[in-house]
Formats: C-alpha cells, sequence, structure tokens
DNA sequence: AAAGCAATAT
DNA sequence: AATATTGCTT
C-alpha cells in the first residue's frame, strides 16, 4: 500500500508503529536487522522467501508502509517478481554489488541512522502519489515533523521542503546547503557521498523519480547505470541497497532513467559525471585522482573535458604544495608535479592558481600591505580595543577591523550567515596546513589566512591585549564538527602545540598565543620554592609603556 | 614552451 | 558559481 498523505497527516507519532516487510533469505543477517529496527518502534516483520512475502502482502496488503529486501544475485527475479507483487509499496532493495537503477544507494551495513530514514521514503511516496494532498496544506505534517520550512516557497517547493528538511534532520550532521536541497532529498549528494565513503556515514543519493513533480528542480536524477555505480562507489563500498520506486518495473525504470539522461544532461547532473574528480580516501594513503570519463556510461555524448571538482581536500593539497615550494615559486607545473593527482593537468592547476593568487590578492588590500609591511613607518596604528588572533606561530597576530570581512572563497554554504564568530576567546584552534579557507572555514575572517602580519614592534610592554576580553577569535570548532570534510583535517597538531610552546618559552616577551595561559602567580612561587628558590623580588610595578 | 593575466564560455 | 578556455603578453 502507499501510505497517503492524509494518512501521515493523521499519523500522530510518525514514524512509530511504521511496519516493514523484511524479506531476508539469510536469516543471521535478518536477524542483525530487525532488533534495530524495532528499537526505532517499527514493526517488522521479517519473510525469507520472496513467496512468503507476497502471500503476506497479498493477504495482509495494508499491512506495510515498507519493505526491506535484501537480494542476492540468485533471487534477483524474485526480487522483481516480488517488486511487481508489491505494486505501492515503497522497497528498498539492499543488495549487492549491482545497481538496479537506484533511487538511493545507502552504504552497508546498514546503519541505524539509515535505517531509521526509511521511513522518509514512505513520506515521499505520499506527497508524489498522484493524488496526494499536493493542493492540500501541508503545514501540520511540516508541524507535526518539528521541521523548519520556507515561508516563501510555492506548495510544490514546500512539499519538497518538508521531505528535504526531514532528511536533513535525519543528516544534519552532514553539510546542507540551499543548493543541495534540490539535489538529493534524502542523503549526501553522490558527488559527495562517494567522496568522502571513509567517513562510514556517506551515502550516495540518485533521485529519479518526482521529476514530475519538481520540473525544472534540481534533484539529482538517476544517470548512472550499472558500471557507473560501480565504478564511482566501488571504491570501499562493498554493497549498497538500492531504493527503486516501488510503482516501477525494473524496465519503467530504464526508462526514466533514459529521461534523466536527457533532462539532466544541461548540466546538473552530479551523479552522472564522469568528469566528476573522483579521490579515493587519503586515509588509505592513496593519492587523489581524477576519474577519466566512464566510455560506458552515460557521460559517452559530451565531450566536454574534465572538470576539476576543487574538493577542500584537493584544494588543501594544492595549498601544501603552493606552500611548499613557497609562494613565489609556485608555478602550474611544479605544483602539480607536487600535488600527484593522477588526471590533473597544469591548466587546471594554473586556472586554480589564478583564482587562489587572485583571492589572496584580493583580501589582502594593498593599504594593509603597506600598513604592515614597514612596521617602523609612521606611527603605525594600533587599536588595543581590536580583537587580535593568534595563528601560529602566534607572534604574527593578525589585526583586523571587525565588521570588515572580506568575500570568502570557497564553496556556497549556508555557513556564511554565521559570520559572527568571534567572542570566543582562548580557543586555539587553527588548521596549520589549511590555511586557505575552502569552505571550511567560511566564516573566517580573511586576513586569518592571508599574508601573515606582524603586530608593530611587539615589546616587553605589548599593546596587544593579552587577556581573553581582548581577543576576539573565531571559533571553528563546531564547524569542525559538523562538517564531513573537516573533521579530516581537523587535528590540532601536536607538533604545532609544542611549536607554539616553545616559542612561548623562548620568547617571554612576545604575548602568549591564544589558549595559553600565564601560570598563576601561586604555581610560579610554589615551583620556586620547590627548586630551593626563595628570595623572590616583588613584581615590577605596573607601568604604562 | 611555460607562465600569467583578463575576458569569456560552459 | 565555479571552473575551463581562449587569446594575448611576457
Amino acid at each position: 500500500m502507499i501510505c497517503s498523505a492524509d494518512d501521515l497527516l493523521e499519523w500522530k507519532d510518525f514514524p512509530k508503529g511504521l511496519r516493514v516487510l523484511l524479506l531476508d533469505e539469510d536469516s543471521v543477517s535478518a536477524a542483525e536487522i530487525k532488533p534495530k529496527l524495532e528499537e526505532m518502534d517499527y514493526i517488522v516483520s521479517t519473510f525469507c522467501t520472496a513467496d512468503e512475502a507476497l502471500i503476506a502482502i497479498s493477504s495482509e496488503h495494508e499491512s506495510f508502509h515498507v519493505a526491506i529486501v535484501e537480494v542476492s544475485t540468485s533471487s534477483q527475479q524474485d526480487c522483481f517478481k516480488f517488486l511487481e507483487s508489491a505494486e505501492d509499496l515503497p522497497t528498498i532493495i539492499s543488495k549487492g554489488h549491482e545497481c538496479l537503477g537506484a533511487a538511493e544507494f545507502l552504504q552497508k551495513p546498514l546503519s541505524e541512522d539509515k535505517l531509521r530514514n526509511i521511513w522518509q521514503h514512505v513520506v515521499h511516496k505520499a506527497f508524489n502519489a498522484k493524488d496526494s494532498a499536493l493542493s492540500k496544506p501541508v503545514k501540520p505534517f511540516n508541524d507535526m515533523l518539528q521541521l523548519q520550512q520556507e515561508t516563501n516557497e510555492d506548495e510544490d517547493k514546500k512539499l519538497m521542503g518538508i521531505e528535504i528538511s526531514a532528511y536533513n534532520s535525519e543528516f544534519d550532521h552532514e553539510q546542507s546547503t540551499v543548493s543541495d536541497k534540490f539535489q538529493a532529498p534524502s542523503t549526501p549528494q553522490l558527488k559527495q557521498g562517494c567522496r568522502f565513503l571513509d567517513d562510514g556515514q556517506s551515502n550516495c543519493s540518485l533521485e529519479k523519480e518526482h521529476g514530475d513533480l519538481e520540473g525544472e528542480s534540481k534533484s539529482v536524477e538517476t544517470t548512472c547505470n550499472n558500471s557507473v555505480a560501480e565504478t564511482t562507489c566501488d571504491n570501499s563500498v562493498e554493497e549498497v541497497s538500492v531504493m527503486v520506486d516501488p510503482s516501477l518495473t525494473p524496465k519503467e525504470v530504464a526508462v526514466k532513467e533514459e529521461n534523466s539522461v536527457e533532462r539532466s544532461r544541461s548540466g546538473n547532473s552530479l551523479s552522472c559525471h564522469p568528469q566528476k574528480v573522483e579521490k579515493k580516501a587519503e586515509s588509505k594513503g592513496d593519492n587523489p585522482r581524477i576519474e577519466a570519463p566512464n566510455p560506458n556510461s552515460c557521460g559517452r555524448k559530451t565531450n566536454r573535458k574534465i572538470k576539476v571538482d576543487w574538493t577542500p581536500e584537493l584544494h588543501k593539497r594544492f595549498v601544501q604544495a603552493v606552500e611548499q615550494l613557497g609562494v613565489d615559486q609556485a608555478i602550474p607545473s611544479r605544483i602539480l608535479d607536487l600535488m600527484k593527482v593522477e588526471g590533473l593537468t597544469r591548466h587546471n592547476v594554473a586556472s586554480h592558481l589564478q583564482k587562489y593568487r587572485m583571492h589572496r590578492r584580493h583580501i589582502v588590500p594593498k593599504d594593509d600591505d603597506r600598513r604592515w609591511q614597514h612596521p617602523r613607518g609612521p606611527t603605525p596604528r594600533v587599536y588595543p580595543h581590536k580583537p587580535i588572533m593568534a595563528y601560529p606561530p602566534y607572534h604574527t597576530n593578525h589585526s583586523f577591523t571587525p565588521n570588515q570581512f572580506y568575500p570568502v572563497w570557497g564553496h556556497p554554504s549556508n555557513h556564511h550567515s554565521s559570520m559572527q564568530m568571534w567572542g570566543h576567546p582562548g580557543f586555539p584552534t587553527w588548521h596549520p596546513q589549511d590555511s586557505w579557507s575552502w569552505n571550511t572555514h567560511p566564516w573566517m575572517h580573511a586576513d586569518a589566512w592571508g599574508r601573515p602580519m606582524m603586530p608593530p614592534s611587539p615589546g616587553p610592554c605589548s599593546n596587544f591585549p593579552q587577556n581573553a576580553s581582548g581577543f576576539h577569535s573565531l571559533h571553528p570548532f563546531e564547524e569542525c564538527i559538523n562538517s564531513p570534510s573537516n573533521s579530516f583535517d581537523f587535528h590540532p597538531a601536536e607538533e604545532l602545540i609544542d611549536k607554539v610552546v616553545r616559542e612561548a618559552v623562548s620568547k617571554p616577551w612576545l604575548p602568549l598565543p591564544l589558549g595559553l595561559k600565564p601560570p598563576s602567580t601561586e604555581s610560579v612561587l610554589s615551583e620556586l620554592h620547590r627548586q630551593g628558590i626563595c628570595n623572590i623580588p616583588p613584581p615590577p610595578t605596573h607601568h604604562q609603556c
């Protein structure tokens, strides 16, 4: 059965009580999945054979909201048979290596999150049914799910908003941007999902079934066939599950996919982009590489050159190469050598370098350069009230005017709206090797990754405030843990901490970096006492410089 | 030939 | 919007 929108609206504690049909020939795996589902207050009925399941469906047709079918290669026919007979029952096929015109891939093993989210397919289906509540107010349901909703969109978009928000609410650890909304309703887009396979969370989502509803919306179309799915996703995924439109037979799926290819050719299809950069997980120590177009896949017709997706990781490599070479020596060919990214061309690098340089130039206005490059110049202005950021080496403080943000070059992100990151003193977090804020710190003040600038002659009586109230440091922490790409490089490297400490010890006259607090008088005195130094001169009286 | 830049195309 | 391409100069 298909659960109608009306049903959902009246379903008080949805998705509790969702009736799940679990068809799995492997009783062991069924025994693993079932309790997980039951923990989520789903009502699970397991079946070992398609026939049993079909009998159950035909006899208790109203009894299931969603089906999960684990299908082995040998039982594929059974699977199709089940799909046909199951008609409108949203069915998630959990399968081995093949992709059956997928609406969604779920990486196995099926985690709690993934299982928990199966209700979303019921919602999706409910609101995409021909005579669903398309024209009905959706607010109640939205409220019920405690979802956020755009208020200025038309009804269709609202519907999408529900579904998308719902998905996002479950995947709120994933990045979610406005543009993403219409690309991957349920899970991170394939582009992301496959790229970050090593994060253990990512799923690949391909959406194929509601083009008629969305019109020109940017849902990620299913344009991959088996080979694409494998080439793009198989790096480390052992198995995927596949969500197919329950109302479609395999043939129909195929037809729809063809249409999707046509529709998405104009540029927004991500799933199918053989041109996309795919890189192996760096955690495995492999060099990233640019995937060559797959001649067997949907990219066959397009002669476009590979379009490099400068992912944060790729960009990081780029930046590392540039820094290794030094800005002056960094030319495309050398950067290319250092980056060791298979398939990347010098042109790609040159293009990126051009942008990179322009950006750097833009965010370090000449005015500032002149002011800071000659600290002995005409009485450098010091802003005691201004925030100072301590980045390693810690004495290269960056001074800037609050509110004076420069545009940040990065992927579009709703994090732009969270630029008010000031006011978390003493959090010595930085990304030592990622000085270029690429999506990772979209809110970061430009100066933070611009040219290092020396404070004007910091002496024993530095004007730079050192206590917490004088500092406004950024607080990247939340961002780091929220974004999957960030966890990647969030390592307050010990060497750096050591370095900072060493520097602080060797140059005691400099202001301490954020995060390092001067020892308390008491602890110093007791330590001196412990070492037998009892004759301590009184501290110098405070004086102005 | 490679680099770098700006304008333009996709 | 991001990236590629092109055309030009160095």
